[in-house]
RNA sequence: GCCCAGAUGGCGGAAUUGGUAGACGCGCUAGACUCAAAAUCUUGUUUUCGAAAGGGAGUGCAGGUUCGAUUCCUGUUCUGGGCACCA
């Protein structure tokens, strides 16, 4: 009987759903063991090969806890809210629901196809309004608490209104502004209108204003990755930096938790410090300036406050409140210009930017110690949204000060000393300082406090910690997405009480945004009439509290009973990608803290451990033509298709930089080259070693692809090469780049299954290489997995003798394999090395091959090690070796160290470090007796040259160094 | 620009704690079986010199530490991820 894998797939499928074998019961005398993998949206565009690698990963580690003896909780759902249906359902007229739904069933289809061991029981999707239910009600209480920062914890914000009534706010600074101070009399003489807005400023989640990128032709708000080069994507219309209202959550409230948290989890260090730098703590002091000649003073924040006596300039951001104050006259037109130049500007572009501008406002602070006079500029390189927004300029101390000081030509004060070579800044701080007053000679540590107290001495500063991280905006204008549960009356926010939840998102028919930069729910005359909120929330609500729900996922009551979170507390391991290092793993640790310090879980921190999982990248294939192509737009460094003219669309990239050319056309300016590389769509599978493309699989592919590339068709029959057997071919440029479907590059993996099964499919993704790191799928490599897949079947059936499993004692050489593979596969899935594991599975099989073992004893224990992995086949050799039950709840083999211990060692003999010969002994052999052996050998002795060695490095177990 | 990670044969990768670089698989090579094909099995496969024995070089690049470095340190190049409204 041959490998049949559809037939034993089908079938072991078939069982396991009738019996229902991967239900998970809350009430278990068993360990508990959580893994999840990241939450997936549903895209349009199916799954691809790259999707499943975590989940294959988290599906062999959760049935090898299973086999292990754990009760392992291990779900799957879907983030369906989100962008990409939205902008969908604006170009096809198909309603977000109707598509998501339709995504999610395609998705379903296609987990299932690999094998998951899903309790699908649990499923949980965030635009179901059971689910987002319970997401509103999080939120009413994050909208019902502010951050006690005596107790280091949220707190109900009825207690904090108690305790202004009480004796104002002289306890409890207001983090929104601190500028608020009031003691219980005056709390009680503010309007209603008034308290709520000084309580907004105190909640977790509150409403603020803040910039967006605004399209005036769409008159929508677009997401960061639809503005390329100040344009929409869509349509190229002009996008600036627009203020509207806002909802946040107050995650700078939480920085300090945030951060310390980090100590209690297992995350990989680089993760840690991605997030470390996010929250971004820094410490200095916050000092004033004050504007001459005018009212105004403004607050910088530095690092840096040893060199106050550096200052040369103050830059303040573009966007700041008081540049319209303070612009002179006479420097109106040039920052008004200056200012619209930056609104047009992302902010990934001003940081990017190493082109130095600014513009100054002919202002001049003073400075508070010397009272020397100090221009204030203002330039993008200062962000509105970082510290105060201003900042002091010290050229000499700090490089992009210095750059912008050289620059505009603005005198630079050497506080640095020697160590200054006026070439560059010194930003070391190992020296002593000059030019300073009352600082001179000290370092600038000690200059820091001694400055500090001086500031506080006179009230114009104070040591002051700032967070890079900024508070999460919390509120998007579009449809798609949970509804906020907040009514609005004389401009206060409301919340609804509980029994009105869930706020229910209504039906419309159009997606257009609503007046004035609304969101579409303010085209909804029931909707406005309600007075409710018309911004929704963003995609990253439902997805920070997920985790909780799959533990209780249908309860009414509550978002999870407590006896249920409680049960079953963190999750163990959490496998995703990089790319949420800073989002959603910060917004979900942040909603766990609050929660936790509200009472309704037990735990603060969502994940125990966390597992990165890389992408898997595709190659993509170019020929090289010299076809003329053209394209509006053109970096050298970021050649951008999206922006290339419809003549031109399949152009990827220029063939370098020399060749491009440039024009100006209708006002545009044109680039375009004879040498370029167009793309060849969905061809991998056409492609043979070497990157070569034949002329007969060319055709082939043409075939299949008729309207394809008709240029490129004729460009090739004339440039076609023939190889020594006559064979026509083109050599092709091969690039690796993320599988998507705009790249034409992807893979699905229901192709693969149905041409090799999923069992073959799980194992090659595992043997790709390491999970965390991205590597490219090749589906040509997929046939050494299959082929393993076969020879293991044969250890268990021949194709025509049929089944030929005995019942022989096992010899000691058999038990050797085992025994070496299970503590080897063991080890590997413990550590996540899945890949190392296959070819372990592959070595056993090999070496249980050849020694002819067909035995029941060896044979047994391998089916039940190879579950997690290929669990269909699996599961298929278990009933063929009669046992009743399914395989996936068996128990996992154990090793026993007799049968792995080594008695002798093959050691390399190195002299002066380079291996020379190899010399066996027995592990327990003295050191002497070994390196008398060692310099009698012959090898040594030639090697030795007649010298005596200076000495001999044994290390057991390893290898034997002679030094000469 | 800033933060994080990675780079090893023709290709994916292995080397778990500083100790034989290239396990395992793909591809390629030669062969067996077969009327033939598929499937399967066997051989070789880092590179260079050499008929062989045996040597030299070699883990992005340049240095360093060490008896010994893919592994640790310094610098550097390139590639990938993130940079706050994609999820």
């Amino acid at each position: 009987m041959e490998y049949n894998f559809q037939h034993i797939e089908r079938e072991a499928k078939k069982k396991w759903r009738e019996q229902d074998v991967y239900a998970v019961s809350n009430n278990s005398d068993k360990p508990k063991f959580y893994i999840l993998d990241m939450f997936p949206y549903p895209s349009g565009a199916g799954l691809h090969v790259g999707h499943p690698l975590g989940y294959i990963a988290s599906d062999i580690f959760a049935r090898y806890k299973r086999m292990k003896g754990f009760n392992v909780l291990h779900p799957m759902g879907f983030d369906a809210f989100g962008l990409p249906a939205e902008q969908y359902a604006l170009e096809t007229g198909q309603h977000p629901a109707d598509t998501t739904e339709k995504n999610i069933a395609r998705y379903h289809e296609q987990l299932d196809n690999i094998g998951f061991c899903y309790d699908w029981s649990r499923e949980v999707r965030t635009s179901d309004k059971s689910y987002y239910k319970w997401t509103q009600w999080i939120f009413l209480q994050l909208f019902n608490s502010y951050f006690d920062r005596r107790e280091q914890k949220a707190a109900p914000i009825s207690s904090l209104l108690q305790t202004f009534e009480q004796e104002g706010n002289r306890h409890h600074p207001c983090p929104g502004d601190a500028s608020i101070r009031f003691d219980d009399i005056i709390w009680k003489t503010f309007t209603e209108k008034e308290q709520q807005d000084i309580l907004m400023q105190y909640r977790l989640a509150f409403c603020g204003y803040g910039e967006v990128n605004w399209c005036e032709a769409l008159g929508t708000v677009l997401a960061n990755d639809e503005v390329v080069n100040g344009l929409s994507e869509r349509g190229g219309h002009p996008v600036v930096k627009k203020k509207l209202r806002q909802w946040y959550l107050r995650i700078t409230e939480y920085a300090d938790r945030l951060l310390q948290g980090l100590e209690t989890v297992d995350f990989s260090e680089a993760m840690k410090e991605m997030q470390r730098n996010w929250i971004g703590k820094s410490t200095g002091a916050q000092i004033q300036f004050k504007v001459k000649d005018s009212p105004y003073s403004f607050d910088v924040f530095t690092t840096r406050p040893d060199t106050i006596f550096g200052v040369d300039f103050m830059v303040l951001a573009p966007e700041h409140e008081l540049v319209a104050e303070i612009t002179a006259a006479e420097q109106q037109d040039t920052v008004q210009e200056y200012i619209t130049y930056v609104k047009s500007r992302s902010e990934r572009e001003r940081m990017a930017e190493k082109k130095i501008s600014g513009c100054f406002t002919g202002a001049y602070a003073i400075h508070p110690f010397s009272e020397k006079l100090v221009p204030v500029w203002i330039s993008e390189y200062v962000l509105a949204g970082y510290g105060t927004g201003a900042i002091m300029a010290v050229p000499s101390g700090d490089e992009r000060d210095h750059k912008f000081a050289q620059h505009f030509n603005i005198p630079i004060t050497n506080i640095v000393g020697d160590a200054y070579t006026g070439q560059e800044a010194y930003s070391e701080k190992d020296f002593t300082l000059v030019n300073s007053d009352f600082i001179n000679g000290l370092t600038p540590a000690e200059a820091a406090v001694k400055v500090i107290d001086k500031m506080l001495d006179e009230h114009i500063g104070e040591a002051k910690v700032n967070f890079k991280m900024r508070d999460a905006a919390f509120s998007r204008q579009r449809y798609w997405g949970e509804p906020f549960p907040v009514r609005w009356k004389d401009g206060i926010a409301y919340p609804l009480s509980e029994s009105e939840l869930p706020l229910e998102l209504p039906h419309v028919d159009h997606y257009g945004p609503g007046p004035d930069g609304e969101g579409p729910l303010a085209n909804i005359d029931s909707w406005t009439a309600g007075q409710y909120e018309t911004n929704t929330m963003p995609g990253y609500a439902g997805s920070s509290w997920y985790f909780l729900r799959y533990m209780d996922p249908h309860n009414e009551q509550t978002f999870a009973d407590r006896a249920a979170t409680d049960y079953w507390k963190q999750v163990d391991i959490y496998i995703g990608g990089t790319e949420h290092a800073v989002g959603h793993l910060l917004y979900s640790r942040m909603w766990t803290k609050a929660l936790y310090d509200l009472g309704h879980i037990g735990f603060d921190e969502p994940f125990r451990k966390l597992v990165n999982q890389g992408m898997i990248t595709a190659f993509s294939y170019f020929a090289k033509s010299n076809y003329f192509a053209v394209s509006e737009v053109y970096t050298p460094d970021e050649p951008n298709p999206s922006k290339l003219t419809k003549q031109s669309e399949r152009l990827t990239s220029f063939d370098d930089e020399e060749s491009v050319e440039s024009f100006e056309e209708n006002g545009k300016t044109w680039h375009f080259s004879y040498s370029a590389f167009f793309r060849l769509k969905d061809i991998g599978k056409y492609v043979e070693s070497g990157n070569l493309l034949y002329k007969e699989n060319f055709e082939k592919w043409l075939s299949e692809n008729p309207n394809r590339q008709l240029e490129l068709q004729n460009f090739l029959n004339e440039n076609w090469k023939t190889n020594e057997a006559g064979r026509k071919y083109f050599s092709l440029k091969v690039e690796t780049e993320k599988m998507s479907k705009s790249k034409y590059n992807v893979v699905n993996p229901d192709d693969i299954i149905a041409q090799y099964g999923a069992d073959t499919f799980r194992m090659y993704e595992m043997f790709l290489g390491p999970l965390d790191v991205s590597k490219p799928w090749d589906t040509k490599g997929i046939e050494g997995v299959h082929r393993f897949l076969k020879k293991f079947w044969r250890l268990y059936n021949d194709e025509s003798k049929g089944w030929i499993v005995t019942d022989e004692p096992a010899t000691d050489a058999e038990l050797r394999v085992l025994h070496k593979t299970v503590k080897k596969i063991e080890q590997d899935t413990e550590r996540f090395s899945f890949n190392t594991a296959v070819s372990q599975f592959m070595i056993a099989v090999n070496e249980l091959s050849e020694l002819n073992c067909h035995k029941r004893a060896i044979l047994d224990s391998l089916v039940r090690l190879i579950t997690p992995y290929a669990p269909h086949m699996a599961e298929e050799l278990w009933q063929q070796l009669g046992h009743a039950g399914s395989v996936v709840a068996a128990g996992f083999p154990q090793w026993e160290e007799r049968y792995v211990a080594e008695t002798s060692k093959l050691y390399p003999v190195a002299i002066n470090g380079k291996t020379r010969t190899e010399l066996e002994f027995a592990l327990d052999a003295a050191q002497a007796d070994i390196e008398q052996t060692v310099l009698a050998d012959e090898t040594v002795q030639k090697w030795l040259e007649g010298k005596t060695p200076k000495k001999i490095i044994f290390v057991k177990g390893k290898m034997i160094n002679v030094v000469v």
